[in-house]
DNA sequence: TGTACATCAGTGAACGCGCGTTCACTGATGTAC
DNA sequence: TGTACATCAGTGAACGCGCGTTCACTGATGTAC
């Protein structure tokens, strides 16, 4: 960071001031959620006029295409480092529910409720199959069929939908096996996750920690 | 239905009203969702002005309320129906799956993203537990200790945990195990039926109905 | 069966608000000679 | 180092819109005698 070279001071406060109204923006979105984010009201709590903050988003389309984008990033470098630090897939796991807890309408915009008519910017996906690297790297090690003869043959028909279609992982090379291990960690822990964070565990008195421990520790079948 | 009783014409007409009020409203909640909502537009859509709506609810958050109240119902109804009719589990899972489909605004409503200030009415809890009733009844016959001495007994931390709140299924008198099955189906059905409705597959070039089925067929451990 | 009254659905005007966005303009900051 | 010009951040007024909601009122429907 801070390399500086060809940046003038006014391209590093264009930078900054953009930093500043993204910033409030999440604020925003946690205090109201999504749909409650206004620009003239970003604008003013930054003390200055709504029409200001023109000069630096083109829309209020654009800066909920942008506050998306640096979610899926932001969640792409969470599991990447925790991926690179040598951590196992339940290590993983809770590095994610981390981070989700960290800014849980941050969680919700990439995998909340869709809005109808929107659909988030094309190179979002690739963020998104970072992210099932990431994970497919931490589950093929401990994959069942890893180190097997037949570590490249599907054995179910799930499996076998998972290896002819791979572009959800940027095509990776994984055995069929740890693709749907992966697959499954995903969409079980995005299972206990939104429900946590919607807070549906506390309105039934259940501790989500617990579950989603539980949950971790059952990864590998 | 139709008991007519004491139900006077007028009555008769206010119910009627009111049911195609809601109507158009999920009409337009399926169209721009929840956060589009509008008495106004309901109004202009049914050839009224927007005052008139005002007979028949308070305030656009009373419509809200009745629309999350009615939703629930709905669900319990479709979990109960399948129960009744005799569905084991993944029965009870595919019925989910057939609801949520059929209005996933509908399922957000329910498990969708939060809105920050805004809880559900209290008496939807009550709902809730009767959809988890539900739920356990169709694990317990199934359940891995249900016939065994130790039925009673919790084998797992969690097991503990949840026999000891079982406030969240009206203290419905399963066997530890029983709980956790029916928490476990629950919460990887929605994992995968909330990334299915939100679109999250399609995007990846992955069959929805693969995944949901293979879990449905994992559900047992 | 007919009249007098009460109930209630729906209207139109109005209030106050906040939204996204455009536009012409001021004033400060940077660049070139 | 100083002047002339271009760039660009930010302002304030304005546009058009739709929202939720209130209020006084009209007119139809039901009720009581």
């Amino acid at each position: 960071m801070t390399v500086a070279g060809k940046e003038t001071p006014r391209e590093r406060y264009r930078a900054q001031l953009r930093a500043e109204i993204k910033e409030r923006a999440w604020e925003q979105i946690a205090a109201a959620g999504a749909p409650g984010l206004s620009l003239n009201a970003i604008a003013k709590q930054m003390g200055m006029s709504g029409p200001a903050l023109y000069r630096y988003f083109a829309s209020r389309d654009e800066l909920i295409t942008e506050l998306i984008r640096d979610a899926y990033r932001s969640l792409a470098d969470t599991v990447s480092a925790a991926a690179a630090s040598g951590a196992d897939l339940a290590g993983l796991g809770r590095a994610l529910r981390t981070w989700a807890l960290d800014d849980p309408q941050r969680y919700f915009l990439i995998y909340g409720t869709p809005v109808p008519g929107y659909s988030a910017p094309d190179d979002v996906t690739a963020i998104a199959s970072e992210i099932m690297g990431a994970l497919l790297d931490a589950a093929q090690p401990a994959g069942t069929a890893a180190d097997t003869p037949d570590a490249g043959h599907p054995d179910t028909p799930l499996e076998a939908h998972l290896a002819e279609h791979r572009q959800w992982a940027a095509d990776h090379p994984a055995p069929p096996a740890a693709l749907r291990r992966a697959l499954r960690f995903w969409t079980r822990l995005h299972g206990i996750l939104s429900l946590e964070l919607a807070g549906h565990f506390t309105g039934m008195g259940l501790d989500p920690a617990q579950l989603y421990e539980n949950e971790l520790r059952h990864l590998t079948p």
